[in-house]
RNA sequence: GCAUUUAUAGCUCAGUAGGAUAGAGCGACCGCCUCCUAAGCGGUAGGCCGCUGGUUCGAAUCCAGUUAAGUGCACCA
């Protein structure tokens, strides 16, 4: 479906040009004097330079070309300059009927699709999540689903962080531990067993108190990167030892995940590009790409336009070994083999912007990638406590995922028993859940991404202002409306939404118009906090009109029947939203 | 040291391609439940948009400089 605001465009550019005037000085934009008009157009303000004219004399002239009565109330020039523009009710509602009847709610699905690919930058196997995960997680997510949404292949990859010393290590505590294990028996050579020597919960004690020995013990460490030698060389005892750990981590926080509302497409993990390693080294030493600096094989990276040292990316390390570098440039190479990407968008933490560009800027100078695929870097900042300074629990420790959202829920648990006596334990439970998640991912999520923010639970927890709670009970209450409508009888009658009768209903039937525009912008620059203020918007929009409408009780069949309609919209825009940012409502609250 | 990001109300944040009077939420203060969920709605107070200069008819937005804070600068990931 066309956008409103593309429609006003055209008529637009027709009396412009009509008047001799270029068509790009008919630009339109949402007004921001929303007591004046709803739409406006301020070009005839450079115009004016253009053409050595005052700029009312344009509008005006402008206004006497716009010859669309059917689509405006009203349109009037305004000193210096400005085209003020009221959009007809009857053509809103008429427009509004149509985003109703259209399955996608007026978003076109894009032309031409891309694949893209979203990477997580990996939790590491074996260690629990903690908070560092959750804006990658959230925010990868989103951004997922927009796209998606708009029409793109999107896949997301976990791309978990499953190689090197941190394996070695495991297995060298596991072997004192168990010295006993068949995988320990060079010998042996039958099946290995198909379950775990150990649980999640032992695997995430055994990892930290190795990582500790091996600092204070360099024998220890030593045999920690001797495993890990042998286990990269074939070691088959050690390899199947591998298995288990993935598979008891990856249970583990797929569980986690789920609680999150997050998904990935792809479970794959920087030993899945170890293979791809060889050929592309020797492929970059080759094509004379890669240098030995240092004793390191390295691949220049600097350019002349830059103003800041960039330090050459490197490729393997002086002893030969490869490193972070070596495995991101050859997942490139795994992932242009299998899906051939239009686009790769790495979600991580902004420190490493730096890194990234190394690797983009080799990645494109080897070749690896073409010119038509695109290399995205979206930075977040740091979630950081009350103090401003990074999230830490009471103790000065590092959060685990899982303790947040346990408390948070609790929090929210609490609140609800407080306000709402009547509900089941069961309900009270399952509900708390639904809305702490939206707690956490609306308070993350509004914020810009390449920013710090402010990690407060009171404050996103909170039933009041601009969170996420706010957003579920407006959708709660137009649910309750909407199941009381049908309870008494309505919902079988043809209905077509009214002209506005009132200021907050064409308030509101105009946020209704806007999803495509918000979807769109909000993927093209990757900004899901536009999806945010959005909703936003619309939820008060929506409680405004309701606050001065009675529904219900209206007398008039019809008029009723129109809201009921345009409720039934507002509700279905709300839920797609909230979806695109992750989350979902309950039935009640 | 070099680079880079950030600076907007007491606090947390928006501010859409330079445009009309810089907006929300929280907190403060004042109103509104016989009525579809008051987790709501309306209102008041609160700002040299870090500072200085420049470009422009017009700057929170663009440019230069400056101050403060954060972050990053090859064998970690």
């Amino acid at each position: 479906m066309k956008k409103i605001l593309d429609i006003i465009a055209d008529e637009l550019i027709c009396a412009f040009t009509a008047c001799g005037y270029n068509e790009k000085y008919a630009r339109v934009t949402l007004s921001n004097r929303p007591d004046l008009c709803e739409y406006q157009c301020n070009g005839a303000l450079p115009a004016a330079k253009e053409y050595k004219k005052a700029p009312i004399a344009i509008a005006n002239e402008v206004l006497e070309k716009l010859n669309v009565s059917t689509l405006f109330d009203s349109k009037e020039a305004v000193m210096p300059g400005f085209i003020n523009l009221k959009l007809s009710t009857e053509f809103l509602a008429g427009y509004l009927d149509q985003i109703s009847s259209d399955w996608r709610l007026g978003c076109d699905l894009i032309e031409h699709p891309k694949t893209i690919i979203i990477d997580y930058g990996g939790p590491n196997v074996a260690k629990p999540l903690h908070v560092g995960h959750l804006r990658s997680a959230i925010i990868g997510e989103s951004i997922k689903r927009i796209g998606k949404f708009i029409g793109h292949n999107v896949i997301g990859d976990v791309h978990l962080g499953d190689w090197g010393l941190q394996m070695g290590l495991i297995i060298t505590e596991l072997k004192l531990r168990q010295p006993n294990l068949v995988y320990f028996d060079k010998s042996f050579e039958g099946e290995y067993p198909t379950k775990s020597p150990f649980t999640i919960s032992e695997l995430e004690e055994i990892y930290p108190v190795a990582s500790s020995k091996s600092k204070e013990d360099t024998d220890y460490k030593e045999a920690a990167m001797e495993a890990t030698y042998l286990l990269q060389n074939g070691c088959s005892g050690y390899q199947a030892l591998l298995k288990h750990i993935l598979k008891v981590s990856v249970t583990d926080l797929k569980k986690n995940y789920e609680n999150l509302n997050v998904s990935f497409d792809l479970w794959k993990g920087e030993s899945d590009a170890q293979p791809y390693i060889p050929d592309m080294v020797k492929y970059m030493k080759d094509n004379g790409y890669a240098t030995i600096s240092n004793g390191a094989l390295v691949v220049d990276v600097k350019e002349d336009f830059d103003t800041k040292e960039i330090p050459p990316c490197m490729i393997l390390k002086s002893d030969g070994a490869s490193l972070y570098n070596t495995t991101d440039l050859a997942t490139i190479v795994e992932r242009m083999k299998l899906f051939n990407p239009d686009k790769l968008i790495y979600v991580v933490d902004k420190r490493q912007e730096l890194y990234f560009e190394q690797v983009f800027r080799c990645a494109r100078k080897t070749k690896l990638v073409g010119d038509d695929t695109e290399l995205k870097f979206l930075g977040f900042g740091t979630m950081n406590g009350k103090d401003g300074k990074p999230f830490k629990t009471r103790e000065g420790g590092v959060m685990r995922l899982e303790n947040l959202i346990t408390s948070i829920n609790e929090e929210m648990y609490n609140k609800m028993k407080e306000n709402r006596t009547l509900i089941s334990e069961e309900e009270a439970l399952s509900t708390s859940k639904i809305v702490g998640l939206s707690a956490v991912k609306y308070g993350d999520l509004s914020n810009q991404t390449s920013k710090d923010y402010v990690f407060d639970i009171d404050r996103f927890t909170s039933f009041e202002g601009d969170t996420g709670p706010y957003i579920l009970y407006t959708i709660v209450r137009i649910k309750s409306i909407l199941a009381k409508y049908s309870e008494l009888g309505g919902g079988g009658e043809h209905m077509t939404i009214n002209p506005a009768k009132s200021e907050s209903e064409k308030a509101l039937m105009l946020e209704l118009t806007k999803l495509s525009s918000v979807v769109e912008s909000s993927f093209e620059e990757l900004a899901p906090h536009k999806i945010c203020s959005y909703v936003y918007d619309l939820a008060n929009a929506f409680n405004r009109f309701y606050h001065e409408t009675k529904i219900i009780s209206e007398e008039d069949a019809t008029t009723r029947a129109s809201w009921i309609k345009l409720l039934t919209l507002a509700k279905k825009i709300l839920e797609t939203s909230i979806n695109l940012l992750g989350f979902e409502a309950p039935e009640r609250m």
